[in-house]
DNA sequence: CGTCAGATTGATATTCATCAAGATCGGTGG
DNA sequence: CCACCGATCTTGATGAATATCAATCTGACG
């Protein structure tokens, strides 16, 4: 009951129904388990996999670096994320995935991720659909970037952070765990620390979230989420035959 | 020979082999074709389509529009991009897609999609991969929004175009064809349109391209490229078993 | 010839980055 | 227990990148 494919599977029931076989082949699914600490990588940039990389516990993010050393980090993932199933099928790492607090995750190899796409259609479409969601939220990400300002920018990101954290039963009622620092935010954001540091204190003068050390508090989410214009749509947080 | 899937085959054919029974398969999809003018909409947000759009001729742009009115374009479909292939999966569109410039397109519907998929599994696959390389695509773009400088953006970009065109044979060997608007271009880039005008003009003046009306001239491909910090690993642009 | 969308340019304002200096805080060794 | 250390956070001062506003210019086209 709380083998390494839980919260995937939770992942996965929030977006449409499981039968008890799809679960079952899921979870004969073989897990190699490994741990990193804070900064480590779980995929390197420019390797070929043969395995993909679910997350168990902790926050990762999958990071590019420019050739002038900046660094951008595309995408945040939580538990029960698959970190890199793209991999499976672009076959060579176009970016690192690095561990942002310390992390567990269950290395899966491709050939059994294929044995299940090839055996159940519905589970191999929800695999799909679990990668065409991380495309939508890379979208929300490139209209954040491009046209919001430093607090919004934050502000949304949060709000997505805490329906995602939601949906695999991670955050309490007005608060998320987030333990990242304020330079790692920067780089989710493309600000520089400095300005992410104002734009924390103008979020928490105008009480719309208090960003204290790991946590998180969400005074009011709906005021939050007004004020940054977060629209939930494209998490894709719906049941309905896939 | 000319059928509305050559330059989608062609697309599939610079990842992997296809065998003829495979390209049969794809031809024997029944496909609606429709024309739209320069602004119209292909798909439009928060429906909920059945079929997916395979862009034929012309350049489209996939737009979010927030709330204070600024839009965002978050990515750019040429020829033989399925524009939508991910609706078939996410089933409500969480932007709209809208013609760059006048387009044909060939409307596919989800359970002919649906029928491939369970028919091949290669092509399933490589129906996965393209909405896995669009990702990829999205993941650059957020790298260079957030962490690239207004004259390297335009760059970049360029650069990436300039070899998607390529790989459908739409290229000639040191210019494209690329007939959008500085306006355009601003709302792909997170930036103004009097500083993309600004920035052409650097980029003109460094002879690294030039943007003339629709066409843009690259003297130097490797000196852009270097010029801008462009890598092409993140388009996938080689053949491989997939 | 007039019109209109788009391109270009200058002037100015704003946002954000950079640099530099404390302040805070958790750990760690004596 | 305390002094110190490194990492992170915070703040101020300044500068660079970019946005905004307002003209003018250009070119296509009826």
């Amino acid at each position: 009951m709380s083998g390494p494919y839980q919260s995937f599977i939770r992942n996965l029931e929030q977006r449409d129904e499981l039968t008890s076989q799809e679960r079952a082949l899921i979870e004969s699914l073989p897990a190699n388990m490994r741990s990193f600490e804070r900064g480590e990588e779980l995929v390197v940039e420019n390797s070929r996999p043969n395995h993909s990389c679910l997350l168990l516990s902790g926050f990762a993010g999958r990071e590019i670096i420019l050739r002038d050393g900046k660094r951008q980090i595309a995408a945040v993932n939580i538990p029960g994320d698959f970190v890199d199933l793209h991999a499976m099928l672009l076959k060579v790492m176009d970016h690192t995935v690095v561990a942002l607090t310390p992390c567990r995750a269950a290395f899966v190899p491709h050939e059994d991720l294929r044995r299940v796409v090839a055996e159940s259609l519905h589970l191999g479409r929800l695999l799909w659909l679990m990668t065409v969601i991380d495309a939508a939220i890379h979208r929300a990400w490139i209209a954040s970037i491009g046209r919001r300002h430093a607090g919004a920018r934050v502000g949304h990101l949060v709000c997505e952070l805490f329906l995602r954290l939601q949906a695999v039963g991670l955050s309490e009622p007005n608060r998320l765990d987030f333990p990242v620092t304020q330079s790692e935010l920067a780089d989710m954001l493309g600000l520089s620390v400095v300005h992410v540091n104002r734009s924390l204190r103008e979020l928490r003068e105008k009480n719309l979230l208090v960003w204290r050390g790991n946590k998180i508090e969400i005074p009011d989410f709906a005021a939050l989420s007004g004020a940054c214009g977060f629209e939930p749509t494209y998490l894709n947080l719906h049941k309905e035959p896939r």
